[in-house]
DNA sequence: GATAAGAGTGGACCATGGTCCAAGGTCAAG
DNA sequence: CTTGACCTTGGACCATGGTCCACTCTTATC
């Protein structure tokens, strides 16, 4: 049953017939259904969809995600998997960085909402680390002063 | 000239233009241009823009940056201003959760790697915090474990 | 004053990640 | 053997976040 799996996994059986066409998932195909055979999905593929849900929060599209998938079920070169871990490492810590300061700067502004609010709220000071929307480079961006246009 | 604050900012002259539409930068506008007067962007709209791109490599939507952002400038009751900034700490916590799992993930794998990539590769479990793509709540994955379908 | 660089507008178009039918097959219960 | 629940496939449709294009208007340079 499909949809079992998908309740288990925390999505719609549409979502989960998706992630399949995609090659995200690759249940098993039992004996039932005639032509057209009914999907079967063991706790593998359970962790799979765990794991493509976290990765999909991490910022990871679908296509990466596969591309993490492959390289954990051993679809790659030593070599590459290295490669592609280490940027993906890079990437999170980047990200890590960045969810930092900003629950930093929420916590900052709910401390001072609690001491009445008073003075000049905290600052995101977001001049660090711009992080070109995960992108794999940084952005170069060349912080002028004056105003710009 | 938009174009040099969109290179300042990371952006395409036409992202720039469409967070305008959105109404996620405001622009001053100057004398010139006659009619379609020209786009002034301040130093604030610098700092905007790259919050713009930080949210948005958290996870936030911009209908959400939007919101991050009239309260950022006061738009918003207090109370409300609390809720919403409670909220979205609440979820960045749980995306740090995430976040350092993989990373801790990541590095067990490369250091496996390193040390030769003998006996079994570490694992992610991702048994814990499955974290429904960031929505506001979590979901309640009844684990089975025999395989379902 | 011609001309190129750059700005503005409006609308078409695109990829991603789903979501929603409709049509038809299968299965378990009564 | 009918009924209802559930399955499959295929394709249409949708929101989001941009990107591209054509056209027109300014502005700066020669």
């Amino acid at each position: 049953m499909i949809s079992a799996f998908a309740r288990a996994a925390g999505m719609s059986n549409d979502t989960v017939r998706f992630y399949v066409r995609r090659g995200l998932l690759h249940p098993a195909h039992g004996s039932k259904g005639g032509a057209n055979p009914y999907q079967l999905f063991g706790p593998d593929q359970l962790a799979r969809a765990r794991m493509i849900r976290t990765a999909q929060a991490l910022g990871f599209s679908l296509r990466e995600v596969a591309a993490l998938i492959a390289e954990y079920e051993g679809g790659m070169s030593p070599e590459r998997t290295r490669e592609v871990t280490t940027s993906q490492l890079d990437r999170l810590d980047r990200q890590a960085e960045a969810l930092d300061r900003m629950r930093r700067y929420l916590r900052a502004k709910l401390a001072w909402f609690d001491a009445g609010a008073t003075g000049s709220p905290p600052t995101l000071d977001d001049t660090a680390t711009p992080l070109t929307e995960l992108g794999p480079a940084l952005t170069s961006s060349t912080a002028t002063s004056a105003p710009i246009g």
